[in-house]
DNA sequence: CTATATTAAGACTAAAATATCTGAATATTA
DNA sequence: TAATATTCAGATATTTTAGTCTTAATATAG
């Protein structure tokens, strides 16, 4: 099976682009979460904590508590959170699997990929979160 | 981590470059290969065989024996390879984990990823095997 | 203060991907 | 025919990723 990100790297996106349709100070809870965007319930867990505690989201214990933006929506991409979970290798590994990647000895497609490598990062911090969110015409996002 | 292929399927892809630069009829034996291009030797036997028994190569036991191409370098492409290894949902699944992807209900990032993923598959099928192992600058590859 | 709802943390399990091992089958060569 | 070099097939092992469970900590509301 091909992928690109990781499941926990897709869970992560999901997430965040949730949270980022609320209010910096409204907490949302894993119950909430796990039910709109069907992801299990601990797995989720274990991933925002992780965001946590790299400073992307904030939380609260207790009742009324849960998961938030770390910081303003504007000042998050999807970037941030795929550095944060998967890392940014993929920004400089041969999509072949060959030990280097460089113009200087270049695999078959290395030229193309390094074309679509720069699509990907584009992709990802082209806007913030805030106007991803907006952008989506999922049925999970409608009605936060 | 995030990759694109798997493991597998980098090994098919440089094994299969590897022999694309032989005559057809000319068989490279595991060890031959391995050795080339660091590949664990069992692992790359059954991926060969996997290969072999979809039809993109062909095999001879025995001494002299070894792996070729099932058919002319000319009428393979990448495309084939990625096809036969990891398949192809990568083509139509959701880059964030959606379990739709589609215009129709687009993710934040969708009209963006299917113009790469457009471009991935152009990538691969652009060139055949013959003209993309001349491409590679990859020592591996080289005098063989 | 107490009961409750939540996150935090870490151990544990399950599944998938990656890698290794062993013996059989087969073709070649001497 | 015998010895050898190879692929073929399937069992096993290891590592990584995904997912679950349990207990503790903490904040809120009554
Ligand atoms: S060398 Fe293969 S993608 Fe750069
Ligand atoms: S819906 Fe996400 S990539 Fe198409």
């Amino acid at each position: 099976m091909s992928l690109i990100f990781s499941r926990q790297c897709e869970y992560a996106l999901q997430a965040v682009l949730y949270l980022a349709l609320k209010p910096l100070d409204d907490m949302t809870s894993i119950k909430e979460l796990t039910k709109r965007l069907d992801i299990p319930y601990h797995f989720l867990a274990k991933i925002l904590q992780d965001l946590t505690r790299k400073g992307l989201l904030s939380s609260l214990k207790g009742p009324t508590g849960g998961f938030g933006l770390g910081m303003p929506a504007k000042d998050i991409t999807l970037f941030h959170i795929v550095e944060a979970i998967d890392g940014v290798e993929f920004m400089h590994n041969c999509v072949m699997g060959f030990p280097e990647c460089s113009g200087k000895n270049p695999c078959a497609v290395h030229e193309k990929w390094a074309n679509l490598r720069d699509g990907v990062y584009t992709m990802l911090v082209s806007k913030n979160i805030a106007e991803m969110a907006k952008n989506m015409r999922k049925p999970e996002y409608q009605s936060v």
